[in-house]
Parts: structure tokens; sequence; C-alpha cells
DNA sequence: AAATAATAGTTTCAATTGCAACTAAATTCA
DNA sequence: TGAATTTAGTTGCAATTGAAACTATTATTT
């Protein structure tokens, strides 16, 4: 075919687009990722992603866990709110700046984080475990790849 | 590092955790793309995927649409009606088996049909336009490797 | 042939999400 | 200082989604 000659619509198959290879791809991870530990652990994956962000960063507040999680100010709110319904956190007001909160696992929470993460890496584990390493590295690179350049369209 | 040794859960990095790079650049590829013809078409990204299907093969029925485009059977109905509503898409009875749907452009749908695949098409190669071709060949490759892969967990 | 089951697709209702408006606290500006 | 602005986070409301029940039609069983 003549080089940047107009494709016939037809030819278009959505089962060889990026896009949506990439939406299904993800959509299919994060549903398995989820069932691992939605009924064991009785969490959303938004409080997932906010429990691994306050493990790391014990005291933080909810701004840092929309930096670090790629959640909204919204869904941060609801996913702490339904945390410290479940009793895993606990919110105090910064002294220094009372509009800031300062979150922390209670107890239990602390307890769940530690059984959370060995399961996420297990996870991680058994989905990569078809890939040799190199393979992952290019993965990675791929991923900071699009990333970026989604960022510029 | 002792091979197999436990990891301290505080080294657990949400931002290097594959599933949830992932999902972060499915969505974000997603949202970057139906922007692209939210607005100019009108339509979502359910419907999108539902169009292009219908390009391929005229005269398909919804059922043939789910085993196309990921999409359950809800989705799609409301992507059909809502294609309806707005003039791209006509339906019919199969006389065959009164079940089952005969869905086609309108004359309105066919346009945007062929104006949507080229947008679709453009898009893609800005997206990959940063890969070089052995990239996007790596990326093919890990893409069906990690899906087979989710499947089987 | 009548009853039963299966298939295609739709609808209902509850839960989730997303946006905009809101409250409260701190900061800047006049 | 006091008024306006900004920042942190929450809430209300409308739109979207998901699961289960439902309708209509065809296929199967007895």
């Amino acid at each position: 075919m003549r080089n940047g000659a107009p494709k016939d619509p037809e030819s278009f198959h959505l089962e060889d687009f990026i896009p949506y290879r990439l939406a299904v791809l993800a959509k299919a991870v994060s549903t398995a990722f989820a069932k691992t530990y939605a009924e064991r652990f009785g969490i959303t994956i938004p409080q997932w992603r906010v429990i691994s962000v306050i493990g790391r960063a014990p005291n933080c507040s909810a701004s840092s866990i929309v930096e670090h999680t790629a959640l909204d100010k919204v869904q941060v709110s609801r996913a702490v709110a339904g945390l410290i319904d479940i009793g895993h956190v606990e919110r105090r007001a910064d002294e220094k700046d009372r509009r800031n909160s300062v979150l922390n696992f209670t107890k239990q929470g602390l307890d769940i984080y530690e059984q959370i993460v060995p399961a996420g890496r297990a996870f991680e584990e058994r989905l990569m475990s078809v890939m040799s390493s190199a393979d992952i590295d290019e993965l990675d690179h791929l991923i900071d790849k699009l990333m970026s350049q989604v960022k510029e369209l």
C-alpha cells in the first residue's frame, strides 16, 4: 500500500487499537487484583491506594494522598471516610494548620496494612511470573514513555 | 538482601506497582482519547466502541457487539439506545430470530463513522509517535502476555 | 402440544461517581 | 486590621453504573 494512503474505515480493528487494549488490560488487572483483597479485607480500590500511602507516610494529609494516588480530593475524602468508618484509620487536625488532616492507622489498620502489602506484592509477582526480567524492564519503560506522551496530547 | 527475605511494608511504592501504573496509564489514555471525540461527535466511550464494531460488521446483533467490545450486555444496550436516540444507528429485528436485533448506521451514523476511524488512527499515531516500531511490537506482545496471564489468576 | 428452559435484550433500583457548591481555616492585599 | 483570596477538605445533587429481575422469543423436553 502506498505510504500515507487513506485506509478503509472497515479495516479498523478495535481489538488491535492500543487505547482499547490498554483499557481492557488495566481493567482486567484491577479487577483480578481487587478480588484478592475486596472480600478478605472489605476495602475498595481507592481505599487500597490510600492505605498504601498512609503506610509509607504516616501523619500525612489528605492532599498528600491526592498527590500520590491519582485520585482526586473527593475520592480521597470518601475513601478516608470509609476507612475511618470501618476503624482502619484515624484522623486528627494538624495543630499547625487546622485545615490539614493528619492521617494514621489504627492498630487494626496497621494490621491490615501489614497483610495487604505482601498480598499486593504476591499478586504482582504472579502477574509478572510469565515475563522475563527484560520484559519487565521493557514494560516499565514503555509505560513511562506512554505516560509522558499522553500528557503532551 | 537474602533472597526471599520479607520486605518492609514501608518500602512498598504505589508508583512502582504495575497494576497501579497500568490503571493510571489506561485512564489517562482513555480520557485523552475521549476528549478528541466527545464534544466533536457527542458520543461516549462505549458508544465509540459500538460504532467501531457496527462499522466493521453491519447488520450485527447486540450480542455480537458484546463479544467484540469488552462491554457487557447492559452497557451495549444503553450505548445502542443512545446512538439510536441521537440518530446514528437504526435497529430492526432479525426476521429469522426476532430476539436478535440487526444494527446499522443511519446515513448520519455512517458519516460519523467515516470521520471517527481516521480520528482514532490519528490519535493512536500521535500517542505512539515517540516509540520505535520495535517498542510498538514489544508493547503489543507484552499486552498480550499480561492479558493471558491475568485470565489465569 | 404443553410445559420448561434457554437466549437476547431491556428495565428497575440501589450504589457509585463526578461536578459544583459549600464550610472552615489560613493567607494576602489594601 | 479587615476584606478578599486561596487552600483543605466535605457535602449535595444529578448522572452513571451494576446487579438482578423482567419481557419477549425461540429451543428443548416430556
